[in-house]
RNA sequence: GCCCGGGUGGUGGAACGGCAGACACGUCGGUCUCAAAAACCGAUGCCGAAAGGUGUGCGGGUUCAAAUCCCGCCCCGGGCACCA
């Protein structure tokens, strides 16, 4: 026997499989497709083992798929812009892609030394202009498709990374990447309109069936669709200004047009477009300003805390209510958020809470208007239309659904969310023209230029005379000029061979763009450049995208699940729409990792010195046991403690199959596992059971793996080798040669533990393939083992025997006896426990138990 | 506040409504050894000497049978959050 030697067999193989392209894509497969893909890295620095655990994931799920007749592409590539290059090119006074590259390196080596199978001549790196170019190409389809806009809001501002970020990159008013407090500015910026694609992206959530269901609702959250209405209310004019023909309008949006009776005031945001002339020249002028001034200091951090105090002012100015006539005063308040509906409130402070703060605050009115039933004041304004009551003092708004009450017409209608009452006003409100349905989202355009150096150029040209106009698409890529030094405070903007540029259009002296994109655009199609990685002429040729996609199994970490998977989502329906896609979504299932923590349930982090290095893990077990501790670990959507006694546990268990395999193939030496003193009855039960449990183990594994459960797959597998175990060590290798205990058997089994380990351990599965088991190929170039279950059956089965619901008796009956046989010997089992009561029923279960109930 | 997950031995975790704790780690005992390690065997939810009792966050319910289904709570994790 040969001893297990990582140390010696992974790198020899990992060498061997290159030189013999084994996990190369053959595009001439007739097999069918199956495309396996992990999230790609940011190449920070070398691999931690939270990418162990999620490139593990996804090899044995390419390397079974290989091993069950699939044509598989398994490619690796690197999300190789961003800032953490440029600080580092800052600090040691370099330029970012040195240490891009070096960091790439060393991560690619790391995974070769994993042993994943990745296709090595797909890689995409996103810094390289081969790629690049055509993340531009699809920014300039974009602008064609009017999905490209420059304008003028307020963003948000990171002032460590000194660029703006998109909504989705500020995480509770702090930075995503550099935790620093975000700030709001008012920039022209470059956006993309995902906000054109929130309906198709909130409905077609539907389809994603292999998707986590917190995946989608994380979505369908920051989707955040609301049904409602549109409501004008008629701007009264300025006093002493004389009523104009016709009058200006002030919309709101409303999912509450039912309470459009309790409208006691009106709020406006303080950035609302217009506020100024709407006081300008009064008495009211000077202190809206100062609240909107004030209302600027407030950050967003404090906005994301939660729980502030409102602010507000009376503007002097007021609204018509068109549902009733009423003159409404306009207030300007902190509380309400100027980019989401319009931008101003119809307040209805006996309905919403904010309102009903914000009343109670500035002494303003509170008219109860909708009621539920057991409310002390129902049955005195139960049928009132007209209004008795002015003011209420609850101790809170009413927010769910009840009765209108003073409510003219609506008086006595269910009100609430989607209520009678509240379509009862719309149409109302649709008939005179006053108002109409609308549907709001939560989820803004995405702000997508940066002002940093490390990423892709956004292709436009300024000039003077024609605006910001394309670069045109022969004139791609624009590259990123490598004469740069960063440390020295030179950015893209202060480039003068880059900046100047001459129009594309009437071809005088112009300036270039100099900001860059989000490094999420680049993330967002990489999967369909994986395709065809080659191709100069395109992206990506629509027929192998087609062909390809969509992805069979994508894995990553749950950190993705608003960001880069809505991001892609919107990507591929636009690529779709552009007529190189035929399919909607890019991922068909979707596996998100849970993270990986140090023994005491920590984030591994440099600062508190707990990281574990996975390089030193494989120095000490080989890559095989760390692939397999990993797995073994716990579910894979589960956090997981990583414990280095789980390491040393399944370097124990592969050292064991190791001596087992040879054992079974006989060619074990001195090593062999036999001991004597089995009776041959003993030896002949071992038999049984392993002949059933190469079976059973084989068809709990595929299930397992099916339901990516690798952790119970292992489990069975261990199971086996329980099964092996008691068989080597009971049967001498002369009985297990003759007639009934043949040879063959033993080569069977031994192949099929081979087999169902080579996903998971593969270095270890393909040495023993081809050295114990003899054979000139490679393992992972094999079928998966068939089984069938009708052998996994025992000819016997134990049942338990329960009275009333407990446990009281063992029988042991033919696996085929009928019920009443089993009945009859269940009764006899528990007799004393059946004495003197009535057997009431008798519930037979067959292969599990036996209920008998009894008084 | 709203929306998702999740609470099972000393630990990681298993359980189509059907014997709770598979499989491991750890611990204890044994074999081998001068000894130790390794390897192998056995025990191991809790209480109890045993018989037996008890047990899946808490309280109810449905069922012959509940970790699993239903109702009401508690705790932990995540997402969104002044979104009208």
């Amino acid at each position: 026997m040969k001893p297990y030697n990582p140390h010696e067999i992974e790198p020899r193989l990992q060498q061997a499989w290159a030189e013999h392209d084994l996990y190369k894509v053959d595009e001439t497969s007739t097999k069918p497709k199956k495309y396996v893909l992990e999230m790609f890295p940011y190449p920070s620095g070398d691999i931690h083992m939270g990418h162990v655990s999620n490139y593990t994931y996804g090899d044995v799920v390419a390397r079974y798929s290989r091993m069950q007749g699939f044509n598989v592409l398994h490619p690796m590539g690197w999300d190789a812009f961003g800032l953490p290059a440029e600080n580092a090119a800052i600090k040691h006074h370099s330029h970012p892609a040195v240490w891009t590259y070096q960091n790439i390196d060393t991560q690619m080596a790391s995974f070769k030394r994993m042993g994943f199978s990745y296709d090595w001549d797909r890689t995409v790196m996103t810094c390289n202009p081969d790629y690049y170019r055509w993340g531009q190409w699809i920014f300039l389809k974009m602008w064609e498709r009017g999905l490209v806009e420059r304008r003028n809001s307020p963003v948000n501002w990171c002032p460590d990374c000194a660029t703006v970020l998109a909504n989705e990159q500020v995480i509770e008013g702090r930075c995503w990447r550099c935790n620093s407090e975000v700030e709001k500015r008012d920039l022209t910026q470059w956006y993309l309109k995902i906000t054109d694609y929130a309906q198709e992206l909130l409905d077609d959530l539907d389809q994603l069936k292999g998707w986590p269901e917190r995946v989608k609702q994380q979505q369908a959250n920051w989707i955040g669709r609301s049904e409602g209405a549109e409501v004008d209310f008629e701007l009264v004019p300025k006093e002493g200004e004389a009523a104009s023909a016709d009058p200006e309008l002030i919309t709101v949006f409303t999912t509450r047009a039912d309470t459009l009776f309790g409208c006691s005031f009106f709020v406006l945001a303080p950035e609302y477009e217009g506020l100024h002339d709407l006081v300008a020249g009064t008495e009211y002028g000077k202190p809206v300003m100062e609240l909107v001034e004030a209302a600027k200091k407030i950050s967003a951090l404090e906005r994301a805390q939660g729980d502030h105090e409102k602010h507000g002012v009376f503007t002097g100015r007021y609204v018509i209510n068109p549902i009733n006539g009423e003159r409404v005063p306009i207030w300007v308040a902190d509380y309400v958020i100027a980019d989401y509906g319009t931008g101003a409130v119809m307040a209805v402070p006996c309905g919403d809470q904010r309102d009903f703060e914000f009343a109670r605050k500035y002494d303003l009115p509170i008219i109860p208007i909708i009621l539920s039933e057991d409310d002390p004041l129902y049955p005195e304004l139960k049928d009132q239309e007209a209004r008795v009551v002015t003011s209420v003092d609850w101790p809170e708004a009413y927010a769910a659904e009840g009765y209108l009450v003073q409510s003219g017409p609506y008086t006595g209608m269910l009100g609430g969310k989607h209520s009678p009452g509240e379509e009862a006003v719309v149409k109302t409100l649709e008939e005179t023209g006053r108002g109409r349905r609308s549907v709001q989202f939560r989820l803004r355009d995405w702000l997508i230029s940066r002002q940093r150096y490390w990423g892709n150029p956004i292709p436009a040209v300024h000039c003077e005379h024609c605006g910001v106009v394309p670069v045109p698409e022969e004139q791609l890529p624009v590259m990123l000029p490598e004469d740069i030094d960063l440390a020295a405070g030179e950015t893209l903007a202060t480039h003068e061979a880059f900046v100047n540029t001459t129009c594309p259009v009437c071809g005088k002296p112009a300036k270039r763009e100099t900001d860059t994109m989000d490094t999420f655009t680049c993330s967002s199609w990489y999967y369909m450049r994986y395709t065809d990685p080659h191709n100069d002429k395109l992206p990506f040729d629509p027929a192998k995208a087609n062909a390809w996609m969509p992805v069979d199994q994508y894995i990553g970490g749950i950190e993705h699940a608003i960001l880069h998977l809505l991001y892609s989502r919107f990507f591929t329906k636009v690529l779709r729409d552009e007529g190189m896609l035929d399919f909607d979504e890019p991922f068909e299932n979707l596996l998100c990792q849970g993270m990986v923590l140090d023994s005491h349930g920590e984030v591994m982090s440099k600062s508190k010195g707990n990281v574990v290095s996975p390089e030193e893990m494989i120095a000490g077990y080989g890559a095989d046991a760390v692939r397999a501790a990993m797995l073994f670990m716990g579910p894979p959507d589960k956090e997981k403690l990583w414990n280095e006694d789980g390491l040393a546990g399944m370097y124990k268990f592969l050292c064991r199959i190791w001596r087992q395999v040879y054992d079974l193939v006989g060619d074990a030496g001195e090593e062999t596992l036999y001991q004597e003193g089995a009776t041959p009855e003993q030896a002949q039960a071992s038999l049984d059971t392993l002949v059933r449990e190469r079976h059973r183990v084989v068809g709990k594994v595929v299930d397992d793996f099916a339901r990516n459960n690798f952790n119970t797959a292992i489990a069975a597998i261990m199971e086996l080798s329980n099964a092996i175990g008691d068989y080597v060590r009971r049967c001498s290798a002369a009985e297990r040669q003759a007639s009934e205990f043949s040879r063959e058997f033993d080569i069977e089994v031994a192949e099929v533990l081979v087999k169902l380990m080579a996903p998971i351990a593969p270095h270890w599965a393909d040495e023993l393939w081809q050295t114990a088991l003899g054979h000139t190929d490679s393992v992972h170039t094999q079928a998966w083992p068939t089984y069938d279950l009708d052998k996994a059956k025992a000819d016997e089965v134990e049942l338990a025997v329960q009275v009333n619901g407990k446990v009281k008796a063992r029988i042991t009956v033919a696996a085929d006896a009928q019920n009443d046989v089993i009945e009859a010997s269940a009764r006899e089992a528990v007799a004393t426990d059946l004495d003197g009561k009535d057997v009431k029923k008798v519930v037979v279960v067959p292969g599990r138990l036996v209920n008998i109930v009894a008084k």
